[in-house]
DNA sequence: TTGGCAGAGATTGTATCCAATCTTTGCTAT
DNA sequence: ATAGCAAAGATTGGATACAATCTCTGCCAA
């Protein structure tokens, strides 16, 4: 896998911030594991492909290195984070302590256009699941993250929004790194109950569904591989 | 007030990213007050004052915006972020959300090391309370913002940390444009009884302390003033 | 054969230069 | 006198050029 499946943006009607194009193409393209963990991310070929000078795609690394999608090392350039185990159960650990809260103030907060959306999200994330080939199966990946952030926008508060933007993100480098079944599918009909409980207004129960949701994604990863081995980290190099 | 209160950083012993350096120095300075919230953070002054192009004075920028305590205009500048009575809001659920779970946390994984930390700093904060002048002020503010951090380096997740330290900045520049009693000194007796239910063990209480000592530092706020005017924003501009 | 060293090539870090945009100032016409 | 406009100045956005650092290759010696 290299950057070169990477597809340029045109920026034929997006005169404004060209480096934020170019953040969000990485963002999906690691989301959906295009790139894989590693992956040298080099300024001057990627300048290349999205046709603009090495300014604007530092900017554009920097920003998803403070995101810790990139880890950026000085004078060697930029890699395609690899998440350590332990960082992989900070992550977990962070998605624990917010996400059933955000379920539950999204409870109180749904109104019926939410509830439409969700479960047109749901569809969505069904059809998905029926479709064969790996397209369909980046795709659901990513539809699989999207559920979390949907309900971040109902709790109606930017800052989380933001927050959990960064922790499904490098979530799904963990699990590319991690997974042991490696379709992260097992927990779309545990969407499915968060949004039924979300409609009964039952915030408490949303929150405990959200909880052991997290749970589940976490309990299909295999930590244990790299355990206290610091320089097998390195090993993971192609 | 002007950017001019900032000292310039001696880079005798610092060659590694000077742009880290310069933003910690802003960093600094809002937490402390030093900048006042709307202040124009010109390039070339920057630049000036660190002595470095303003090619690393922008990625430092960069960094501050992201945390959101600059606020970055495209063709105008870098301000330094005055927040809406809403995105106050947004920042302190936010911490309602994460601070409680985080203390709990903490309180798992709390040695006595970290505890006499924890006591050295309440010292320290109660000495600064007795001090007089703006020197000691500034101090108190910036230490009741890292008893907070302190606490989420107990609980050992570096993302929370870092989630933290984002919150706890942005909580200075909110205070700085609504706190109604000045001074968030307030704070310092819930801060060693948070400490005491932690030497206990007693993670459920030191879960309730911390959200009651979030709602105490919430309630010194005035929210309304600039309520539903968009336009008296700008009025803020000296 | 293996270890180390040196130099060439490649890549990043920073400064500087030019273009685009905004702001200000001063003039003109109503 | 005031509103509108235009040109000059200032500031940011982006590209390029140069310096610093790293990596790789090949040679030499043990």
């Amino acid at each position: 896998m290299t950057i070169t499946d990477q597809k340029p943006a045109h920026n034929d009607r997006a005169p404004e911030d060209r480096a934020q194009i170019i953040r969000e193409h990485f963002r999906n393209a690691i989301i959906e594991r295009r790139l894989a963990p590693g992956t040298k991310l080099s300024e001057s070929e990627v300048g290349g492909l999205f046709d603009v000078s090495r300014t604007v795609v530092r900017s554009a690394l920097q920003m998803l290195a403070l995101e810790g999608l990139v880890r950026s090392e000085r004078n060697r350039g930029a890699f395609v984070a690899t998440p350590s185990p332990e960082e992989a159960r900070q992550i977990f650990a962070a998605r624990r302590l917010v996400e059933p809260g955000m379920a539950a103030a999204a409870c109180d907060r749904v109104d019926p256009a939410d509830i439409a959306a969700l479960k047109r999200h749901l569809r969505g994330e069904a059809s998905l699941m029926t479709e064969r080939g790996p397209s369909a199966r980046r795709a659901e990946i990513r539809a699989s993250g999207e559920f979390h952030l949907l309900l971040a926008s109902v709790a109606g508060n930017d800052i989380l929004y933001r927050f959990l933007e960064e922790l499904t993100a490098r979530s799904s480098l963990v699990i590319a790194l991690y997974g042991r079944s490696g379709a992260s599918s097992c927990g779309h009909d545990e969407h499915e109950s968060i949004v039924v409980a979300l409609e009964a207004g039952n915030a408490q129960r949303a929150a405990k569904l959200m909880l052991q949701h997290i749970d589940h994604i976490e309990a299909d990863l295999d930590l244990r591989l790299t355990e206290g081995l610091p320089l097998s980290e390195a090993l993971h190099l192609p």
